[in-house]
RNA sequence: GGUCCCAUCGUCUAGCGGCCUAGGACGCUGGCCUCUCACGCCGGAGACACGGGUUCGAUUCCCGUUGGGACCA
């Protein structure tokens, strides 16, 4: 094993709330990445923001990430158990002179800035506290960097190439906050540098971040990582993709009835590409993922793709996974009882015999409920359109039939009707919508013998006949 | 306001100077199939933001304009 060329990247999430698709998305491509070069993929929390964070919203990134199959490797590190990793770094560059304290107050420094932009000076900070000699009694210090104040800070970009920062524009970042906690930026680097990352992968929402962030590699003498800056997801009003434009958690998709694998290809697919290839399995992914393809403009995020990709996924889903999904949902809902579970190969077939009409499951098992449940309720359109008093005869005679099939298949059902409509001298239809009417309550199902001989013989006859009853 | 980023069909995107009368996918839409709805199949509408350059030749390179966005404040 080459140590020094191993890939290593990270995710950062802040457990201040449910996983959000665009971290999700991060989390994909870093994932990605380290999978396709056999690098690790180090999970890190960043909780410095105490009042906001919870170990809820860890728990439930922890879990979102492993429904999504973003296994880590080493992790999950928290910030909060490192402070005094960040405290000996604040010390040297303090030691080094590469730091200093600052004592201004955030009134004063409103105040200063408000200034400088009336004067129409640029406001930034103006290093006052920097020549101080002695402490100001009473306050507690912030620690500020040093940062050049001349040349430029490049960011090499792997997505976005290079990017050119004067030095002049950027302040004295402070590094640690009067409260003794470090500031985002420093943490960051700290952590980056100690857990030798090779690769920050993040939104670009971060690039600005960068060049500060560059400042205080090289103040600590170390050689910056490479970066690569996704770009944005949006909502449909291109603004970015917030919890007004609907569902934006990973457990919301889940409860949805979305397929994780469906998640992962169209995460996959919003920002980057493969030619014209719209379906990747996982390992497809790994292996064709680079950053030559990620693209640099912002996303709009966009549900009718995922449904189409999720439906895609179900119809592709293995059987016997699709009826425990079905299960799991008809459970939950109360429609099956613990212990009165309906029979594993018979609830596999219902799957299959609903998929190509669901999007999600949460739709398989609404088109499921009519079969489990004893008694349903007619759809008032439905019924009033196909069943009506001219049907009720044969209805009647089709009930004669059906009772004594033997066997009750699809095959034989197919036989019985065909010879009884030939009989008659009607078509299809004439009967298959009222029947169907009656056994699921509405006018929309698979195939009429796939319903009934789903349904079984007892059920399909007495739906009829209660359909009968209410003509 | 300052800094930075971005710009191909409604949306996701292919395109890395001639293969482009711009390709694919979702969505929309016409038709076929058909016991309903779907699935599937066949077809259609639909985009290079604008203006300058560079070049024999620009969607592709450069500059500007416009329009989005992010960060800081």
């Amino acid at each position: 094993m080459t140590t020094r060329n191993t890939v290593r990247v990270r995710f950062a999430p802040s457990p201040t709330g449910a996983l959000h698709i665009g971290g999700v998305r991060t989390a994909l491509f870093n994932w990605l990445f380290a999978r396709h070069h056999q690098g690790a993929f180090i999970l890190r929390i960043e909780d410095t923001d105490q009042t906001r964070s919870t170990e809820e919203s860890i728990r439930i990134i922890l879990e979102g990430m492993k429904w999504l199959g973003l296994d880590w490797d080493e992790g999950p590190f928290r910030q909060t158990d490192r402070k005094e990793i960040y405290q000996a770094h604040v010390d040297r560059l303090l030691k080094e002179g590469k730091a200093y304290y600052c004592y201004c107050t955030p009134e004063e420094l409103d105040a200063r800035r408000k200034q400088a932009l009336a004067e129409g000076r640029p406001p930034k900070y103006d290093r006052k506290c920097r020549s101080l000699k002695s402490p100001i009694e009473g306050r507690t210090p912030a620690v500020r960097f040093l940062s050049p104040d001349e040349g430029q800070t490049i960011v090499q970009d792997l997505i976005r190439g290079s990017v050119t920062f004067e030095n002049q524009q950027l302040d004295d970042l402070i590094i640690r906050r009067s409260d003794g906690f470090p500031t985002y930026n420093f943490a960051v680097v700290v952590d980056d540098l100690t857990m030798n990352i090779t690769h920050v992968i993040r939104g670009d929402d971060h690039l600005n971040n960068t060049p500060r962030q560059i400042q205080l590699y090289e103040a600590f003498g170390y050689k910056p990582p490479e970066f690569a800056h996704l770009p944005m997801i949006l909502g449909p009003d291109k603004a970015k993709l917030s919890k007004r434009h609907g569902a934006t958690a990973v457990t919301e998709y889940k409860d949805l009835g979305y397929l994780p694998e469906a998640l992962v290809n169209y995460l996959s697919r919003l920002g980057w590409s493969a030619g014209d290839q719209e379906i990747f399995s996982v390992d497809e992914l790994i292996q064709k993922f680079s950053f030559d393809h990620v693209g640099k403009a912002a996303a709009v995020f966009n549900q009718e793709k995922l449904l189409w990709l999720n439906h895609h996924y179900i119809q592709q889903a293995d059987p016997s996974r699709l009826g425990d999904l079905l299960l799991e949902l008809l459970l939950k809902d109360g429609i099956v009882i613990t212990g009165n579970e309906p029979d594993t190969a018979w609830l596999q077939r219902l799957a299959g015999i609903l998929i190509e009409r669901s999007h999600t499951l949460i739709e398989m098992k609404q088109a499921a409920i009519p079969f489990i449940l004893d008694t349903i309720t007619l759809d008032e359109k439905a019924k009033a359109k196909h069943l009506t008093q001219d049907i009720a005869p044969l209805l009647k005679e089709l009930i004669a039939i059906l009772k004594p099939l033997n066997p009750f298949t699809h095959s034989e059902l197919e036989k019985t009707f065909n010879d009884f409509i030939t009989r008659k001298g009607i078509k299809l239809g004439k009967i298959a919508q009222p029947v169907r009417v009656a056994l699921t309550g509405g006018t929309v199902s698979p195939g009429i013998y796939e319903v009934i001989e789903l349904m079984g013989k007892d059920k399909t006859i007495k739906r009829i006949e209660a359909a009968l009853a209410s003509i």
